[in-house]
DNA sequence: AAGACGAAAGTGGTTGA
DNA sequence: TCAACAACTTTCGTCTT
């Protein structure tokens, strides 16, 4: 811990840019690079004991101990019921310490519970964030990132007048993209029930709000993800990047629905390497519809004077 | 029978008056 | 605020392998 903070304060060059122009933002809890505005952020966040609201000392000592400090915390059963027969799960009585562990936590969260709404939103939407990201397989950074966004929504008080699980939605596809894992909004509002248009909507405010500095999503990004899924060939995937990235050199890609694109690719691409997918399971997996991807190739094909012998 | 094709109508978002 | 518009989808009949 110590190391790190000691890291944290020598960052005086920025990664990026290489510029020194670093701005310390201690209520944001960011390090900002005035040169290429490149946020520093989550290695910053939750520094200081976000534990001392439970002021009891025990509880203070075990906090600084325990399970690193993440934006994740207000997880961890802690929305749990407890029940309030001191049994275990086989209705046999709980040893003293047992018995005494159960009567801390019970404490706990009755004060978590006490504390205000907006906090028990948060503690909920985290929960649920919690839910949906382990649906989806997300790897940790993404979820803390998720949390982050959310968190720093919460902080603005931009919930207000949406839904949590519209904004959590949003942040999470927001984190994705962040951590170049990326997700279509399909792939999110199947898991969330949420829209996709609202999704969408939420995302771009979200964005517009806490200024985001996210790159455009990058069909790069996608490619990979669903070259992978759809088990091409490492040659066929080596050729849609190569399709894509003519594709883009000649401007055919803007304004245009990168997915339609990177559909697109993959098809051409695994037709001309010998590794033939199906219109229809590109289509399905990408999720865009047949048609799109035979407009598409259509005109790449065309315009970027590739042959496709069927 | 499955895949590919394309016309036509429908949808939701953006744009510009 | 509203209509025009472009991109994309849905649907469906037809052609190809």
């Amino acid at each position: 811990m110590n190391n790190k903070k000691r890291l944290l304060e020598e960052i005086t060059t920025c990664p990026e840019c290489k510029g020194t122009h670093i701005i310390r933002d201690p209520n944001r809890g960011e390090l900002i690079c005035s040169d290429c505005g490149l946020v520093l952020e989550d290695e910053l966040i939750d520094y200081g004991p976000d534990w001392r609201s439970f002021d009891n000392e025990e509880y203070e000592k075990k906090a600084h101990t325990g399970a690193p400090v993440s934006p994740l915390i207000h997880d961890g059963g802690l929305t749990t019921e407890i029940g309030y027969q001191n049994r275990d799960s086989y209705g046999n009585p709980l040893s003293n310490k047992a018995r005494a562990q159960v009567y801390r936590l019970r404490k706990w969260q009755k004060r978590l519970r006490i504390r205000n709404s907006t906090d028990r939103s948060l503690a909920e939407a985290l929960s649920q964030l919690m839910k949906i990201s382990s649906a989806m397989n997300l790897p940790r950074d993404v979820r803390e990132t998720a949390a982050m966004i959310y968190r720093k929504a919460a902080e603005k008080d931009l919930i207000r007048g949406r839904t949590i699980d519209g904004i959590l939605a949003a942040a999470l596809y927001a984190a994705c993209r962040q951590c170049h894992v990326p997700r279509t909004f399909d792939e999110i509002s199947k898991v969330t029930g949420i829209p996709k248009k609202d999704i969408a909507r939420n995302y771009r405010f979200l964005s517009r709000e806490l200024k985001l500095r996210l790159p455009p999503a990058s069909p790069l990004d996608y490619l990979k993800l669903f070259g992978s899924r759809l088990h091409l060939s490492g040659e066929a995937q080596a050729k849609a990047k190569e399709i894509l990235d003519q594709a883009e050199k000649e401007k055919l890609t803007v304004g245009q629905n990168p997915l339609g694109i990177v559909a697109a690719s993959l098809y051409i691409a695994s037709v001309l390497c010998g590794d033939k997918k199906t219109q229809r399971e590109v289509a399905e997996q990408v999720g865009v519809t047949e048609v799109t991807i035979r407009n598409k190739y259509k005109q790449l094909s065309e315009k970027l004077g590739i042959d496709i012998a069927l």
